[in-house]
RNA sequence: GGAGGGGUGGCAGAGCGGUCAAAUGCAACGGACUGUAAAUCCGUCGACUUUAGUCUACGAUGGUUCGAAUCCAUCCCCCUCCA
């Protein structure tokens, strides 16, 4: 198989994995951050690699507008253009086609968009998504699909699921197998069960390295999307790794673990950063807010990240309140830090079995709040 | 000494008889952010009560007017240019 995915232990719907690539192994559950325009953005590579993570994202999308993937082929491959010499997955482009709605246009055979940069046309197929992530030399390649928007009626998401299945069929013919590459299929079907069931039939018939469970986290709440993670993550196959695409917040992640689903992204750690939001075990705190002016504790005690060990909340507020370059760095690094650290604890507990206990303790402190008194 | 311009909410700055508790920006305060069109976006921002409303407000005082931030008079202060 061109991706190794070994299941080391399993506790009720949660796995311990390690899924193995060309450029490295990733331990699973993980995180990946999301590095769109090849760069998690405010972060260094260096220092992405030192929060833990083991995985980026890039985005065929806007790396096929800028820098264009020839370009980055012929600099030797994204990993040696950005300089991350890990893994690295690319999303197909299939998230625009939700997000940018209003400068694409979509026909059963591929995307039209009009770039957000300059309004120059880019006609997207599921083969062009594949080869242009081929191009970047990405480990995991992500199916085109259509990330199918919130609230949808049954038979819109039907349509657009079974679009999406197609395109996946598309999307496996064209991508060429080789050693520590994969390509993942990506399950639709909004939040109707009938729907992720024939979703995951038909990506399993075609078979792939790995499985996302694609379209939540889209204005559906978190109960909502529980509910489909009830169930989802089980229709797809046991031996290969399972990823939620685009979640999401600390507990998001920690129930859909319990879920049984292995891998995540998102934006919301280095997005927050850059909006003054830091994520703690006691849940998430805004540092422009006033009560941190005169705080002189770190934003984290328990944290190792640059930002806790050698700055206080005091500092970081005026950075931000000044609108310095540096707040918002030194945010994106402990929240990439803080995700990376959840997601070493979720692996502690589950390879020494006590995920229940971290779990309830996990929740406990988030219900807690942030401690006000200095 | 001569000529001119101006004083508006924390700051900058519109408004030049009613529709002005006063545009807009900044600051302040709070919120949102989930496969990144995002160092972004949204809300609040005189006081008291808030559905509606009441009061105090555009350098000061007095006046004209049904009605004044807007017009007039006097006073105080600031700025520019020329001597």
């Amino acid at each position: 198989m061109a991706l190794k995915y070994e299941i080391i232990k399993k506790h009720n719907k949660s796995r311990l994995g390690k899924l193995h690539t060309k450029h490295g192994i990733i331990n699973t559950p993980a995180f990946m951050p999301v590095g769109t325009c090849g760069t998690v953005k405010a972060m260094l590579p260096e220092s992405v690699a030192s929060t833990g993570a083991e995985i980026l994202l890039g985005n065929t999308y806007h790396l096929m507008l800028r820098p264009g993937a020839e370009l980055v082929a012929k600099m030797g491959g994204l990993h040696k253009f950005m300089n991350w010499p890990k893994p690295i997955l690319t999303d197909s482009g299939g998230f625009q086609v939700m997000s940018l709605k209003g400068l694409r246009k979509l026909t059963e055979e591929g995307v039209t968009f009009k770039s957000h940069v300059d309004g120059k046309q880019f006609f997207l197929t599921p083969e062009e998504s594949i080869g242009i992530q081929h191009k970047l030399d990405s480990n995991i390649t992500m199916c085109l699909d259509e990330c199918t928007p919130f609230p949808a009626t049954f038979d819109e998401a039907k349509k657009s699921m079974q679009r999406s299945m197609r395109w996946a069929e598309r999307s496996k013919n064209a991508f060429q197998n080789r050693d520590g590459y994969g390509i993942f299929g990506i399950q639709q079907g909004s939040i109707f069960k009938d729907l992720r069931q024939e979703s995951a039939d038909a990506l399993k018939k075609i078979g792939f390295d790995g499985y996302a469970i694609g379209g939540l986290a889209v204005g559906e709440g978190q109960e909502k999307m529980f509910e489909v993670l009830d169930y989802a993550p089980e229709m797809l196959p046991e031996d290969k790794p399972r990823y939620l695409m685009g979640v999401g917040k600390p507990d998001d992640i920690v129930g859909a673990v319990s879920r049984g689903v292995d891998m995540f992204d998102c934006v919301m750690p280095t997005r927050s950063g850059r909006t003054a939001q830091a994520f703690t075990d006691y849940g998430p705190i805004n540092i422009r807010n006033a009560r941190h002016r005169e705080d002189p504790r770190p934003v984290e005690a328990e944290c190792d990240c640059p930002l806790c060990r050698n700055y206080t909340r005091a500092y970081i507020h005026h950075l931000q309140k000044c609108n310095e370059i540096l707040a918002v760095m030194l945010l994106s690094w402990h929240n990439i830090r803080y995700y990376e650290r959840l997601m070493q604890k979720i692996r502690k507990s589950l390879e020494e079995e006590t995920f229940d206990e971290f779990v309830k303790d996990f929740y406990a402190k988030q219900q807690m709040g942030d401690i006000e008194e200095i």
